[in-house]
RNA sequence: GGACGAUUAGCUCAGAUGGUUAGAGCGCCUCGUUUACACCGAGGAGGCCGUGGGUUCAAUUCCUACAUCGUCCACCA
């Protein structure tokens, strides 16, 4: 066989580039190339903004986990990359960069085509930078069906969805209020807010001298297009005033005409108890006004404040033009004047933000499109909102089967929260990137198709919301729409959507909840009558030492490429993976990399000692020892343990830092620091063979999580086949010898102990006292502890055992030289007695109370049958260990 | 205002459907020139599991109240 001599050292950048390429020549990353049952992922696609952050490693590191862990387990695994456009986030980003470059409105000078291809070019520079890091973050997906939210196949996904929900009556164009980035000169939906706090002044005011009601606003400029005050009509100050108008003259181009009405959200005790409504800004309002209209009576609604973030002529002579800031002084100091302010209080306010533009947004009344969530589908009597809701309580339709299952299941109060104050979602954008709403004009006329219809037809000038796009992402990159394939840049199977569609498995960070995977729910249940995922894993964010966000504004942005490149790709997932739960934020530091470095290396080490030191051919290996010693079982035994917890407690329950650390314990601390050092003295065929065996399932249960490593010492071994598809070792859990444990844990305590002796430290025979009655009883036991002991680093060559009858039961004395180490002996019969006393008491306790619950009628008729089976077993195990108690 | 999360070793965090001795990594202390590894080895110290109450034979775990920190949603006009 061949003996190769490896580096002390395990360097990554040695090996990960040709391992990946090696594995991306195989085909296995491409399904096609598989068999057995579906499993698939749809990578989250990373927006084109710029380059991966350490929230992307981390999210690739899990969905490559459950890959490669299913890809071993004999699945078809499907994991798709792609990219997203991003629409605005990318735009903002070029129009910043193009301002620095000394433009002054970069969407005026080069006109729609022109800041398209800017655009264009940085999306797709972004784009391949992107690519190469996923790769070289080691994910296994499959590059043959990369997909990118912008490309004609899923422009065409968009375009159909878009016609169907147009001519189901679910998109409508609409006047409403929307919220407008002054600065974007766009829209953005109520999910694209940051509030950030401010202080702001609270001014309460009346609008003439003879109004009855004081009103209190934050945003004096506005009362310029005031309709309206409502009160509560339970309120006794001013029900008597409801339904009368009132004309003022506040010094807007018209006096304003104030309609009391009643609206029960009003809080009496609040301020004045009475609430001035603006419909034409603010999203409260304007809802009061639609409540009214639908009564018939129509408040009206005047816009005094402009796209430009300037006043309106509608807001009167004196205001139109000045900006928002001018137009309040000014309405303040008339206020003054005419005596009309009656308080003014510093308070703080929530002010909504956009998101990609920063500035505070305006609510303005726009014509926009909408997708209307509580209008009726045709023919389903639902809405869509019913549809969101679904997915996650009784299943799609009712069908458990079609059920979102939530990791951990606290988010999903959190996502049927969110469903149920939200209100028609704005999908129209005033920006140039993104896909362009598929509806055409001509005169009066309006078309709504893919192609324009004939000549003379205008097409919206407006895009769509990015999730508009990332929403059908589960299938859009399956083949779907069939029409899909003709047009498509890459060929797409549409026999992917049947075969790999709900998918099987999706993780995402709690941040896009509501952005993405309540679209994905949406979308999918309504175009395909589908859930999008059958399983959705939450994770959370990752944040510096200090707790604070990862971000390239506030400079503290972690490269993960430059932290591979550090420590190894495989270090970096472990890192990331190690230490967290469940929707849980964590924070992610270099020692916490350099300590899985440390692992990795410390794999690489056992390996290289295994490897050099065999004399058997180490490929195709088939466990075959007969002759096995204590330690033999005991390794064996921990690994099929290993395997069971790896595999069925950790991974198929999404428990990846469990499993890291089980992996570790195992590899660490029993592989290397026990049955290594046993293997240097029992050195024959037997042991070579189990160390090979252990190996080579250790290197199987380790690849999911570090790959190349794995990989890398697979090969080195000799092994023709790539590890990525070998199979996954069998869960043989059974297999688990607790006695075989129990037992080399006392061999264990044994040696240590004499180590602490030989060392001059201190001996705590307390702990050991137990074992040796265990031991006393077994001849083999005594002998295999004898052959540990003197091989084991302990410096004993001589044993002195002394196995005495009825006052010490089995102690054992190790003489060292004139040192005499008393070790397990000389138990204190009375602490012992009293001990096993105590035991007693408590266990006949636990089981008279557990028999009294199994003997209560009322319990036996109302709890589970698991539970009861579960209890019975409980007691079962109490009462045997009871009896062994008793026994000594 | 509503909801959710966190509170466990010096630090960063796991964990237990309630059960005998609560874990890891890092850090710290002592020891170690062993041929897989100093990215190492051996040992050790260090915890009223946030506070009060309740349920229970048994609570760090379940319930409840509170405190502190954090997040999300709604926004009071």
């Amino acid at each position: 066989m061949l003996k190769k001599e490896l580096p002390k050292a395990y360097n990554p950048a040695d090996y990960e580039d040709a391992i990946y390429a090696q594995w991306e020549k195989s085909g296995f990353f491409n399904p096609d190339n598989l068999k057995g049952d579906p499993y698939s992922i749809m990578m989250p696609p990373p927006n084109v903004t710029g380059v991966l952050h350490l929230g992307h490693a981390l999210e690739n590191s899990l969905m490559d986990i459950m890959a490669r862990y299913q890809r071993m387990n004999g699945k078809k695994v499907l994991l798709l990359p792609g990219t997203d456009h991003a629409a605005v986030a990318t735009q903002a980003k070029v129009e910043k960069v193009l301002v620095e470059q000394g433009m002054k409105n970069p969407r005026q000078e080069l006109g729609r085509e022109k800041l398209l291809e800017k655009i264009r070019e940085y999306a797709e520079d972004s784009k391949s930078t992107i690519l190469k890091q996923i790769r070289k973050m080691g994910t296994s997906c499959d590059w043959s069906r990369l997909a990118y939210t912008f490309d004609e196949a899923r422009g065409r996904a968009v375009n159909e969805v878009f016609i169907k929900m147009y001519n189901d009556g679910l998109i409508y164009r609409g006047n409403r209020v929307v919220n407008w980035s002054v600065k974007g000169q766009s829209t953005c939906s109520d999910d694209e807010l940051v509030h950030v706090e401010r202080p702001a002044k609270l001014y309460t005011f009346k609008y003439a001298k003879d109004f009855p009601i004081a009103v209190a606003t934050t945003r004096p400029e506005t009362k310029l297009g005031d309709t309206a005050v409502a009160v509560n009509s339970k309120d006794k100050r001013y029900k008597k005033y409801i339904g009368q108008v009132f004309k003022v003259e506040v010094g807007a181009a018209k006096p304003l005409e104030i309609k009391i009405i009643a609206d029960e959200n009003v809080e009496m005790e609040f301020g004045t108890g009475a609430v001035g409504v603006t419909p034409a800004h603010s999203m409260v309002d304007f809802e009061m006004f639609e409540k009214q209209k639908a009564k018939g009576d129509n408040i009206g609604l005047v816009q005094v404040i402009g796209q430009n973030g300037k006043m309106t002529e509608a807001a009167g002579k004196e205001y139109a033009g000045l900006t928002v800031l001018e137009a309040r002084e000014k309405f303040i100091d008339w206020l003054n004047k005419e005596k009309l302010l009656e308080k003014e209080e510093d308070i703080t306010q929530n002010v909504g933000t956009s998101d990609r533009f920063g500035d505070a947004v305006e609510v303005l009344p726009m014509t926009q499109w909408f997708i209307d969530v509580n209008k009726k589908i045709p023919n389903k009597d639902k809405s869509l909102k019913d549809l969101m809701r679904e997915a996650v309580t009784i299943g799609h339709n009712g069908d458990d089967k079609q059920k979102v299952k939530i990791t951990p299941d606290r988010f999903a109060k959190v996502y049927l929260n969110w469903i149920d104050n939200l209100r028609d979602w704005c999908i129209s954008r005033q920006i140039w990137w993104g896909h362009r709403i598929p509806v055409w004009y001509k005169k009066e006329e309006i078309y709504v198709g893919e192609k324009e219809p004939g000549d003379g037809w205008k097409q919206d000038e407006d895009t769509l919301d990015t999730w508009f796009s990332s929403g059908l992402w589960t299938f859009s990159t399956l083949g779907w729409p069939a029409s899909a394939k003709a047009t498509a840049d890459k060929p797409v199977k549409t026999s992917d959507l049947k075969t790999f569609h709900p998918t099987s498995w999706m993780q995402m960070g709690y941040e896009i909840l509501f952005f993405w995977m309540a679209r994905m729910i949406l979308m999918s249940t309504y175009a395909l009558d589908q859930i999008p995922f059958k399983d959705v894993y939450i994770h959370g964010m990752l944040r510096n030492e200090m707790g604070k966000k990862f971000s390239k504004s506030s400079g503290n942005n972690l490269n993960p490429l430059e932290v591979a490149a550090k420590f190894g790709t495989d270090a970096l997932r472990l890192s990331l993976i190690s230490g967290i739960a469940p929707g849980n934020d964590s924070k992610f530091y270099e020692e916490k990399v350099e300590g899985a470095r440390n692992m990795v290396n410390k794999l690489w080490n056992i390996s290289r000692f295994i490897i050099g030191n065999n004399q058997l051919p180490i490929t195709n290996f088939q466990l075959n020892a007969k002759k096995i010693t204590l330690a033999d079982k005991w390794i064996l035994s921990k690994i099929s343990w290993l395997i069971y917890e790896t595999s069925i407690n950790c991974l198929e329950n999404y428990q990846f830092s469990q499993a890291g650390e089980e992996l570790r314990i195992f590899t660490w601390n029993d592989l290397a620091d026990w049955y290594l050092e046993i293997s240097k003295f029992e050195d024959n065929k037997e042991k070579e063979e189990i160390l090979i065996y252990i190996l080579s399932e250790l290197l199987k249960l380790w690849h999911p999580f570090i790959p190349f490593v794995t990989e890398t010492i697979w090969q080195e071994m000799g092994n023709k086949g790539l590890l990525m598809v070998e199979k996954w070792p069998d869960r043989k859990g059974s297999d688990f010898n607790f006695k075989v444990s129990v037992e080399f844990d006392l061999i264990k305590d044994i040696i240590i102990a004499i180590r602490n002796a030989r060392s001059g430290n201190k001996v705590e025979p307390a702990k050991k006292i137990k074992a040796v009655i265990y031991a006393g009883k077994q001849k083999d036991l005594i002998d295999s502890q004898v052959h540990l002991i003197k091989g084991l680093r302990t410096g004993i060559s001589e044993l002195k055992i002394k196995v005495s009858g009825e006052k010490i039961s089995g102690a054992i004395y190790a003489a060292v030289g004139d040192i005499e180490i008393y070790l397990l002996g000389a138990v204190d019969a009375e602490k012992e007695k009293a001990r096993l006393e105590k035991e007693i008491s408590n266990l006949e306790k636990i089981i008279k109370a557990a028999e009294s619950r199994l003997a209560n009628k009322e319990f036996i008729d109302k709890a589970p049958a698991e539970i009861i089976k579960k209890e019975k077993e409980k007691l079962k195990g109490w009462q045997a260990e009871l009896k062994s108690l008793k026994s000594k």
